[in-house]
Order: structure tokens, then sequence, then C-alpha cells
DNA sequence: GTGAAAGCGCTAACAA
DNA sequence: TTGTTAGCGCTTTCAC
């Protein structure tokens, strides 16, 4: 049964029959090919029966003798991450000056990881992957490079692909340790993100480095494998209240585990930041909201998905370069979370 | 300058190529083909080497001939609304069912809202469209409707148009509001939407019928017009406060004013919930990161999703049927951001 | 049980 | 300056 809906559309034959020229004429005159010359008064009539019939290429059509389907395929693990529309805001601007469509896929099981990948690029439907996700199998992305499909990995590292973009995550915790630090802290715990991933690592390398540089000593009892959801946080930081050693500052992997640890502390009946200070990373309305609001380090996010896409378009149109670009942190931001560690030489502000 | 990435994909003519029969033979043994019958030994070989060679239909051209895309258009305003990945994800679910991929996109000015839907229908890059967009001008959507397109509103209400999916809003307004009344609460403010939206417009309804049902006067002075975002809340609030009048309550028509007022009031200096309460509308994880967390109306947001896709793909697949539904609330979650009236006769919880 | 052929709407090499 | 033609990869009617 064929549906009517879909065959009405106006179609590159309709404009030319309505002009009285031939279908190839049209397009070249729609498409604004410069090789070739047309009358002027033709170029006119074409353009005017064009509009007229509200003309649009089919893209389908279009992208099979192209071969290309003029859309970008971004994997997201978790849109409830509030880092994510920002990273998505610079990849939709930058494949909007080259015409191209960003199809975002919210792939939180691993399956369905592989299924999309796999499918997405094979059955044409896009023309090159961005990567937000943070669990996917190295070997999935090995094989993507062997078929030479352009992938782009954002705020991720692998090795085999045609490239990763990330933020210096290890720049942004010493930026966030350093903060705690000069405050006079030095029991800083570290809420960590699952140490599989490249960017949790990255995060507790930077940890480690700022307390090195700092002169305090690094203590793997303050340090708390979780994860990067807000649930994660809580149970991380749960644990680490179950073990009893001291602390007067947490630095979070992430946003949602901030959150989450600060739950927990005023559920356990200390105050922030009078008893202990918390830093979080990345910024997001969400940080301003909280109570006090967080203290950040902040990222460039949107230039990082803006980036990402510039770089994964060049990969299309056939370069042969292999990207690897780390943005430098935008500084901290600092809120009403951090304050001056209990007892420290530093007054205590407000009081 | 051909791009070698994209020409190495395998063919419905390399597999048919390697077994030895025709392509079409091919087609109809990887369709499954209910109607036409192959030899057992055929039909094993043609799999076994769709395998081997890793096939997968190109979807530009299968969709060229037959006249689909299999993608879905989803128009969002705002990725940083914690409403929406609960729609998206019913969305995506229901068009995975059938096969189809969901194209989300953001369309935050009102230009693009427009270029979107032209172009993605028109260019035949979707098959049908939802639109979650509040702001969508009537025009717009009366042209589709012209056309004949299929597009879905969620969340919004609009004639002429292949139909709604709406979640019960002036319900889901009583319970918050009949939730304060019985707490006690006489002078009950509310932070409304832009009242030129129908979400805006049915949540203030609801608030009225609440108040009337519980013997309440209404008193437009307590009603204050702001956005959907947090800033616009953090303004209402603001406006509200300069006002001078008597509350001891909020409705806030959303989570992100609610937490915008939240946030304005306690830099006034207001205690939360002793000297006011608030609810919200709508759940999400920040709800219950808020200090304290908040009281809120839950609805089914990715049901919603959900059946409006459903909705579309039967609108796509020719049927004639309007989709008109409103999904009841699905109840209040009570937390820590309301109490009993100051002076009620209610005994305020935990004093 | 399987193949041949047409055609979806577009672009581009080649002709005229 | 413009038209003719072939073909992108697929599905499907019709023939054998």
């Amino acid at each position: 049964m064929e549906d009517k809906r879909l065959s009405r559309r106006t179609t590159l034959r309709d404009v030319a029959r309505l002009v009285g020229v031939d279908r190839s004429t049209v397009s070249r005159v729609l498409r604004a090919d410069p090789a070739i010359s047309v009358r002027e008064e033709t170029r006119a009539r074409i353009l005017a029966a064009a509009r007229q019939l509200e003309y649009a290429p089919n893209s389908l059509a279009r992208g099979l003798k192209l071969r290309h389907s003029f859309t970008l395929g971004l994997l997201i693990p978790n849109l409830a991450n509030p880092v994510f529309p920002e990273i998505i805001k610079g990849a939709e601007d930058a494949a909007r000056e080259r015409d191209y469509l960003v199809l975002l896929t919210h792939a939180d099981d691993q399956s369905f990881e592989e299924r999309v990948l796999r499918g997405l690029l094979q059955q044409g439907r896009v023309d090159g992957l961005l990567l937000a996700t943070a669990q996917i199998q190295d070997t999935v992305i090995a094989e993507t490079r062997v078929n030479h499909a352009p992938v782009i990995l954002v705020n991720r590292r692998a090795d085999g692909t045609g490239g990763y973009i990330i933020t210096d995550d290890a720049a942004g915790a010493r930026l966030a340790v350093d903060h705690l630090a000069r405050l006079g802290h030095r029991r800083i715990a570290h809420l960590a993100g699952p140490l599989f991933t490249d960017t949790a690592l990255r995060r507790l390398q930077g940890y480690r480095q700022s307390l090195r540089q700092n002169g305090l000593d690094y203590d793997s009892a303050l340090v708390e494998e979780s994860g990067f959801t807000m649930e994660e946080g809580l149970q991380g930081m749960q644990r680490l209240l179950a073990r009893s050693i001291p602390f007067t500052a947490i630095f979070a992997v992430n946003l949602p585990v901030a959150a989450g640890a600060m739950l927990v502390l005023r559920e356990a009946g200390w105050r922030v930041p009078d008893d202990v200070s918390i830093v979080g990373f990345h910024d997001a309305p969400l940080a301003q909201m909280m109570t006090p609001p967080l203290t950040v380090v902040k990222l460039p996010l949107y230039e990082m998905g803006y980036r990402a896409t510039k770089a994964l378009l060049r990969l299309i149109d056939g370069a042969a370069e292999t990207v690897q670009e780390i943005l430098p942190p935008l500084g901290l931001i600092e809120r009403g979370s951090t304050a001056a560690a209990p007892g420290a030489d530093r007054t205590r502000p407000g009081i």
C-alpha cells in the first residue's frame, strides 16, 4: 500500500517539467554548480519554479548518489548527566555549518552500543561517529578502526581510532585540589570515577600530582572509586564515611557524584562548607542550584563538542590526520561549597 | 574525489556474486519474505555469505526505494530541562521496536525550528515528527498539516495536527495545590509558565480549580508569570517577593523554576519548609538533590514519549486517526520542601 | 525456486 | 548553454 503523503513530494522532474528544461539543468542551477554556465533567464525561471513548487531535494536519493548521508552520529551514555547538553550544542553548531545533521543516540547499554556502531555506519545512516561514551569496549573501537570508519572519541582516549578530543582532566583536577590545599586542607579525599575509564584515571592522576606539589601525602584510603552517576556518588560517599578516617575536603570526579556526596554528608550531619569542603568537576546550572552552590572546575565542553565535530568532518572529507587535541580547563569557579579548612590559619568566611 | 571508506561497503551484489544467485534472491531471503519460497540449501548459503561479508543493507538505497527513511524526528526546545531525558527514552524505546531511529534535534530558536520542520520532512530525512517544543508557531503547525505530514505534539496541544499526547496538567496541578491546602496553607502563590503556552495555561487552570475546591479565594496578585527555565524562575520569584504580599506556599510550574525560586527565597532569608512550602512539577534526580529535597507531582513522561511515538508510527503507517491522549498524573511525591503552614493547627513535623 | 528488469530521485561525465 | 545517459543499492513485479 503506497503512502500518499510521502509520494507527493516535489521532485526535480516536476520542476524541470514546469520550466521546460532537463532535470540535470535544474540540479545544476539549484546546486549553484560553478563549473557550469546557464543563461540568466533560465536560471531565474528555474529558481522561481523551485520556490513555487516548494522543491526540496530528497536527501535519500542525494545521499545514495553521493555516498554520503550528511548525518553524524553522536553516542551519549546518559542524557541525565548535565555535561552532555553543552557537548551536544557544540557538535550541532559545527555540524550545521556544513549542513550536516546530528543523530543523537543515547546508548546506555553495551549491546546496544555495539549495534549502533555497526548499524549506523554499515547501513550508511551516518558518515561518521562521535563517541562520547566512556564504557565502550576497546574491541569495538578497534574494529571500527579496521573498517577505516571515521570515528572521533569525545572526552575519552583510546588508541587506534581517528583520534580524540579531550579536556586536560589532570590539569583540571590539579586546579580543584590546589584550591583546596590553598584553603588549608590537608586531608583531601577523592571520589573517583570507574578506574577502568580513561577520564577517571586522568582525574585521579591530577589529584595525586597536586597533592605532591602541595607537599601532601597520598593516602589510598582517601580515594574511593565510585561511578559517574549520582547514585554511585551516594554509595561511594557512604563507603568513605564508613571507613571513619578523617578528611576535611572532597574532590568529586563530576557533578552528579558531588551532588550525591553532598546529600550523604548532610544526612550524616556534616555541614558544607563548615565541616567539609567539596569541589566538583564540570559546570552546569545544577551546580548553582545546589545548597550551598558548588565550587567547580569549568571545562570547555561546548568547545570540545564543536572541535570534535570539525575534526570528524575533516576525516569524512578524507583527511589522513589523526586528531589528538587536549583542551585546557577554563578555570575554577569558586562558590559556596568550599571554605578554609576547620582549624586552619585562614579565618572562616562569614563568621 | 571518491571516498574509499564509504564505497567499500558490502552490497547485495557482492553477496549474490559469492553465492552465485541473483541480487533479488538475496534480498528476498534476507528480508525473510514469506510470500516466496527458496530452497533451504540456497537460503543457508545466502545467510552464510551475508554473515561472512558482514552485509548490512544500505539504508539510503532502501529508503529511496521504499519511500521511508525509517527515522523519526524529535524536536526538543532545551536539553538542559531534566524532563526531556525521560521523554526521549520513551520515544527511543518505541522507535526501536519498529527499527526506527530517533533524530533528536534541539531547536532553541524559532527560525531553526521552522527550518527543521520544513527541512527534515521535505527532504525525506524523517518519516514523521514529534514536537516537544512549546513555543512553535501555530502557523508552522498549520502548514505541516496542509502537507499532511505525520506530526504529533508531545506535551503540547494545538488544533489541526495529527494529534497530541499530553499529561493531565490540570489534574497534576490540583494534586500539588490540594496537598498544600491540606497542610493548612491558605495563601498559595503560583509561579506560572509563559501564559501563551498551553502547558502553562493548563497548570494555572488546575491551580485555580484546586483553590476553588478547597474554598480558597483566587488572588491574581499571587500568580506570577515567568518561564520554564531556572533563570526565569529566579526572576519571577524576585518579582513576587518585591510585591510584599503574604504567602506561605508556592506551586512552581516546573522543576527548574522551583529550583530558581528556592534559591531566591533562601537568599532572602526564608526557610524552606518552615517559612514557605514549595511544590514542583515533574520529577527528576535534581528534585532529590535540592535542599531540602523537593516535593513534586510526578507525571508519566516516559510513557508520554513512548505513546506519542507509537501513535506517530501508526500515522506513518497510514492510519487516519487523530490522536488525543491525556495521561493522568502518577501522584504526588512528598519530600522535604513542604510542611504545615506556619500557625496552622497541624503540628510542624520534626519539631 | 530463481532471474530479469524497472525504477525510487538524484548527480555527473559526456555529448551536442 | 543544455540534454542524454548511466548508475548509486535496493525492492518487487513479472516471467520462466
